[in-house]
RNA sequence: GGACCGGUAGUUCAGCUGGUUAGAAUGCCGGCCUGUCACGCCGGAGGUCGCGGGUUCGAGUCCCGUCCGGUCCGCCA
């Protein structure tokens, strides 16, 4: 039907005939001329027509978004009407033939780029929001990423293999989607949260090395970075150590950014998680800001803790400072908002040190809090931070995770207040994962997923489980988890004593995981993998805001689709046949 | 489950301390225009102020509830 894309009209083809297909981006009509802008996926081209033009009185009659069939001859663009601006602004098409292919009612939103939109209109017409350049760039790019990797993997020698989107329900972990069974009365299936078991169980069968772009599903609540569905590329292999898996996605991850960006990102350094808690507050630490935070617990020793929630010689307590450069120049106002952001990770304040003059002593500081700590304390805080004249120190004292977690965050905020970034990509391997966490009622639950190899023996594991740590690895790139992984367990007795730490008695084990326990008795090979997040890789390559914006067809934030109005109800004879009632809704209850 | 922001013309928004007929820009429709490129000029149409209740002589504006969209906390092995 055509000859070429729109935008890939160029000035080789002057003189040349050229037949396009495409949607009206935009007309221009001077009464005796009339421009068309072409829009196809590959960008827009300018045509023109003219009375001369067979087609004029058609051409008239054009409007936004109608599909076009131009057949036209490319010419040169007269030096005064060359448009800089666009890629083929050096020609434009002389329209010789005109076919409308269909007619368009007016959008309900402009979808050149000048336009801002509300996103909930976006998403009820998303096949016209996905029209717009910016989304076709997005999910092009996105498209390149799956071949690019596809590609290596391949390379590899790793097997596209598929696993089942029915399978059932696990403990733990999320809230699974639930899937009724028909053809059996009052069982569920569950849509999977990850292929994990399976792409284990196919290193058990011995397919040796495993990929999948794989859809997985989490009936959680959602965030800029958390669709309900989502796509992971999930790796699996047998026979290599956590070095060598490391290597090979590292290895992919910087292929696919030469390839795609090009940008190649060196080799990624690697932290511990206690480090990465200690110096940023987070398992995922954004390297892109130079801040770190510095515990000052041992200077404050002394010191009643009445300004901050509890004891600075609480064993559970942290005492943080975060040191920003230049921060004395903070507002009063700036610091109170400050203190508010801190509040939402639990923090019940926010005490800061600025240093105006450190020539003249305490007198040259300026805290609201020194005459708690004492003069003595203060200058020993500003000496174990290094401040100097102009610099801002913040600090907090509470539980371990609220500090860390506040001043963890809080130093993402200033970092990007103050635009402090260093660099555009700071990858970075983040390893040495504890096995477990406690929770708040002394029950530990996994930190990872219950099928992770200790680093220890299982006596060990055993005798000290919070002290234990496991062979895991998170790939993180500008402060976002792009992927985690494991060298998985392979012993069937290390895998009940996991399960025994967990608290999942045998009787569970087996209805859970009879199946993994199986299996692991029959030769399990040595194996472990990875899996990343593809929208989130995709959403920090595209630099998008959101992975709405990188997912064709997303949830909103009540995991509903504005566009199908889906989650919708059903027939009663469906649920009829699946023997399914509705409860009627509870009056809730009075407080 | 919780905190916060938003919902007014097709779209993006303004609308103050409650007070005349709810505005702007853009888009749309009609007319004019042979070199524009976010074309220009003239004219026109276009409103359930999310929904329900309340306060008031009077509510887009204040109060309560509710729905929807968004950001975040919890949650997400």
């Amino acid at each position: 039907m055509r000859s070429h894309y729109c935008g890939k009209v160029s000035t080789d083809l002057i003189d040349q005939e050229v037949t396009l297909c495409g949607w009206v981006d935009r007309r221009r009509d001077h009464g005796g001329v009339i421009f068309i802008d072409l829009r196809d996926r590959e960008g827009v081209v300018q045509v023109v027509f003219d009375p001369d033009s067979a087609n004029f009185s058609e051409a008239d009659k054009i409007r936004s978004e109608y599909v076009l069939k131009i057949t036209g001859r490319v010419r040169a663009r007269g030096e005064s009407t060359v448009n800089p601006n666009m890629a083929t602004g050096k020609i434009e098409v002389y329209g010789l033939a005109l076919e409308i292919l269909n007619t368009a009612e007016t959008p309900p939103f402009p979808l050149n780029e000048h336009s801002t939109v509300g996103e909930e209109v976006r998403l009820k017409y998303r096949f016209l929001d996905l029209r717009r350049h910016e989304m076709q760039n997005n999910l092009k790019l996105r498209a390149q990423v799956t071949s690019v990797i596809r590609r290596y993997l391949d390379e590899q020698g790793f097997l596209d293999l598929e696993t089942p989107i029915l399978t059932r329900a696990t403990p733990e972990g999320a809230r699974d989607y639930l899937v009724p069974s028909r053809t059996h009365d009052g069982k569920f299936f569950a849509l999977p949260q990850s292929p994990q078991l399976f792409k284990q169980l196919l290193m058990v069968a011995g397919f040796d090395r495993y990929y999948q772009i794989a859809k997985c599903f989490r009936d959680e609540d959602l965030r800029a970075d958390r669709q309900p569905e989502f796509t992971q590329i999930d790796i699996e292999s047998s026979f290599l150590s956590d070095e060598e898996i490391m290597a090979i996605t590292e290895g992919m991850i910087r292929q696919l950014f030469i390839d795609v960006k090009g940008v190649d990102l060196g080799e990624f350094p690697r932290m511990p998680f206690a480090e990465a808690m200690a110096l940023y507050g987070s398992d995922k630490p954004d390297l892109r800001i130079p801040l770190q935070l510095v515990d000052i617990k041992d200077l404050l020793k002394e010191i009643e803790f009445k300004v901050f929630a509890g004891p600075a010689n609480d064993p559970g307590s942290r005492v943080t400072a975060l040191k920003v450069d230049g921060g004395a120049e903070i507002s009063r106002k700036q610091i109170d908002e400050y203190t508010k952001f801190v509040g939402i990770y639990g923090a019940k304040g926010l005490a800061w040190i600025k240093v105006n003059d450190l020539g003249q002593g305490v007198e040259g500081l300026q805290s609201p809090i020194i005459k708690f700590l004492g003069d003595e304390v203060t200058l020993k805080v500003v000496e174990r931070v290094g401040a100097k004249d102009g610099d801002i120190i913040f600090f907090g004292a509470d539980k371990s995770k609220v500090v860390s977690e506040a001043l963890g965050a809080l130093r993402i905020k200033v970092g990007h207040d103050l635009n402090l970034f260093t660099c555009d990509w700071a990858p970075l391997w983040v390893v040495d994962f504890p096995m477990f966490e406690e929770n708040d009622d002394g029950s530990v639950t996994a930190l990872h997923h219950p099928f992770t190899s200790p680093k220890c023996s299982a006596e060990e594991l055993k005798a000290e489980p919070l002290a234990a740590l496991s062979i895991a690895y998170d790939m993180v790139l500008n402060g976002t988890e792009l992927g985690g992984g494991s060298i998985r367990i392979h012993n069937q007795k290390m895998q009940e004593t996991v399960f025994e730490v967990l608290g999942i008695d045998e009787a569970e084990q087996r209805e859970k995981f009879g199946f993994l326990l199986d299996a692991l008795k029959y030769g399990a090979p040595p194996h472990g993998g990875l899996a990343f997040g593809l929208d989130r890789l995709v959403m920090l390559m595209t630099g998008a805001d959101s992975i709405r914006d990188v997912i064709a067809f997303p949830k909103t934030q009540t995991a509903a689709c504005v566009m199908t109005d889906a989650p919708g109800t059903v027939d009663p004879l469906q649920l009829r046949e699946l023997n399914i009632s509705l409860r009627k809704k509870e009056a809730k209850e009075t407080k």
